[in-house]
RNA sequence: CGGAGCGUAGCGCAGCCUGGUAGCGCACCUGCUUCGGGAGCAGGGGGUCGGAGGUUCGAAUCCUCUCGCUCCGACCA
């Protein structure tokens, strides 16, 4: 994208209502407007990171064998009837009457409505196990919305339900989640750890959340720090292998670490004192085992092998997206702005001539340009008519995680500049080395898609 | 919902107390100069002060109502 073409409505001075990094940073950085308490419009950069965020999840999701469909935004409040939960949902769901006067709701889950669609379609034990998921806009008309897209009243979600014939089968769908999830926060460039949680108003006995620490958090947390020295990598994982999936929940979770909705001092005080943390955490998902309590309330059977109809083991497991974008900012950035891990970045490099209008750094340009797109690389061209400066502090601000820079001056003995944005270091080289150099760090990004099972 | 506060140009703010018909910085437009970390000078355009009602010769300023937003708290992906 050539800057010059693009819409990146950029600002100077601080929005005054933002009082945290992240939703300054993004109002800053021309990625959202707000358009009501809790509501946003995302503005093309904005809207570029969630949807890489959306494609990541997508990609893992399928991966780990769920099953993409789209459920509406509207439901019936007859679904929510049956459940139990339309009465106890409370002021959180927002109520609306159609010409008809008949009652809606602007979803804020969806487990009535997947279980509406397994029972109308899946009958035998042997359409099992099954795991569906959307990822679809909510809407939690919460009494204080606050922190941007953190704690919006909109917000985008993913949210998956999984239906198994045991108890079993349905914990380890639990599991892979666990799994999918760890490797899921990890390709943002995000360290996020499983934690004991609360039921809440969906239900049910297992449950974890999944934290990114950051000081501005919202939840108290307390861990053992060796926590924090587990990383995913690169592992291959038989996502229908019970027991590799069982063995990395042991592994991510036998620690202590928990919010300050379950903590308990007297197990905290079990771990050695100088392992003992305390932090702030920000939620970006959570997971649920619940067994049968919508299929039951909710009559979703299916004949097992002994031909007897038994209620559908479920969870559910939802992953907070554009919430997300908050959360990896919070967890990257500086005084100058975001700083984009590369697997999420709106792109992947800014080139900024610093002599808009010179032939040798304009003709430069256009062709480091288009050979990076020849390579399948997404770059940002400042081409405005610009001064060096306010095209440096756009990149800054914006996050891209390299930069080009493209002057005459090093253009004379063929070498440009390519710096990095959480480093700042920078080196000189040639275009092609360059280009090769970005091609070698984006290979890992761009290798990591999958495609349909 | 309880408490606090704010709505004046696209953004950030001053003016309001002590009524006299709107100002500053950034942004924007034009010109010249400048050109490796948000340039300088000169000129220019843009707002009727969230909305409604009231007091007054006169209201951004005072009063009433109303809408919206923000912050603290209780609640939450």
């Amino acid at each position: 994208m050539r800057l010059s073409r693009y819409f990146l409505p950029v600002l100077k001075e601080d929005p005054k209502e933002a009082q945290i990094v992240s939703h300054r940073l993004m109002l800053r950085a021309g990625m959202i407007k707000q358009q009501a308490a809790g509501i946003y419009s995302w503005l093309p950069l904005g809207f570029k990171v969630l949807k890489r965020i959306e494609q990541i999840v997508h990609e893992e999701q399928q991966r780990a064998g769920h099953i993409p469909l789209l459920m509406p935004t509207l439901q019936p409040a007859d679904l929510w009837r049956e459940s139990g939960r339309y009465d106890d949902y409370g002021e959180e769901m927002l109520r609306i009457k159609d010409r008809h006067k008949r009652d809606l709701l602007y979803g804020p889950t969806n487990e009535e409505m997947i279980t509406d669609i397994f029972r109308s379609h899946v009958n035998s034990y042997k359409d099992l196990p099954l795991t569906l998921y959307h990822v679809q806009w909510k809407f939690r008309d919460e009494i204080r919305p606050r922190f941007g897209v953190m704690r919006g009243r909109e917000f985008l979600m993913k949210d998956g339900y999984n239906f198994d014939l045991t108890k079993d089968a349905a914990l380890h769908a639990y599991n892979r989640h666990l799994v999918s999830y760890l490797r899921t926060y990890e390709r943002m460039g995000l360290q996020a750890i499983p934690m004991r949680a609360d039921g809440g108003p969906i239900g049910g006995d297992y449950t974890h959340e999944f934290l990114v620490l950051a000081e501005t958090g919202e939840s108290e947390v307390f861990y053992d720090s060796e926590i924090t020295d587990l990383t995913f990598g690169d592992r291959q994982i038989d996502y229908d292998s019970v027991e590799q999936c069982q063995a990395v929940l042991e592994e991510f979770t036998s620690r202590y670490a928990r919010t300050d909705e379950t903590h308990d001092e007297a197990i905290f005080a079990q771990v050695p004192e100088e392992r003992r943390r305390t932090a702030r955490g920000i939620e970006v998902g959570q997971i649920f085992y619940f067994g049968t309590k919508y299929s039951e309330a909710m009559g979703a059977t299916v004949v097992g092998p002994d031909g007897n109809r038994v209620p559908v083991e479920m969870g559910s497991h939802g992953i907070g997206v554009s919430r997300l974008l908050g959360a990896i900012i919070e967890a990257n950035h500086d005084d100058k702005g975001i700083i984009w891990p590369e697997g999420v970045t709106p792109f992947h490099v800014g080139i900024v001539n610093l002599k808009q209008g010179d032939n040798s750094t304009d003709s430069a340009c256009d062709a480091i340009y288009a050979e990076l797109q020849a390579r399948g690389l997404d770059p940002l061209y400042d081409d405005r008519d610009d001064r060096a400066g306010a095209k440096f502090a756009t990149m800054d601000l914006i996050g891209l995680p390299w930069r080009i820079t493209v002057g005459p001056r090093g253009l004379a003995a063929n070498k440009v500049e390519l710096t990095n944005r959480r480093t700042g270091a920078t080196e000189e080289m040639s275009p092609k080395e360059a280009i090769a150099r970005l091609e070698q760090v984006y290979a890992p990004v761009l290798g990591l898609k999958v495609q349909d099972k």
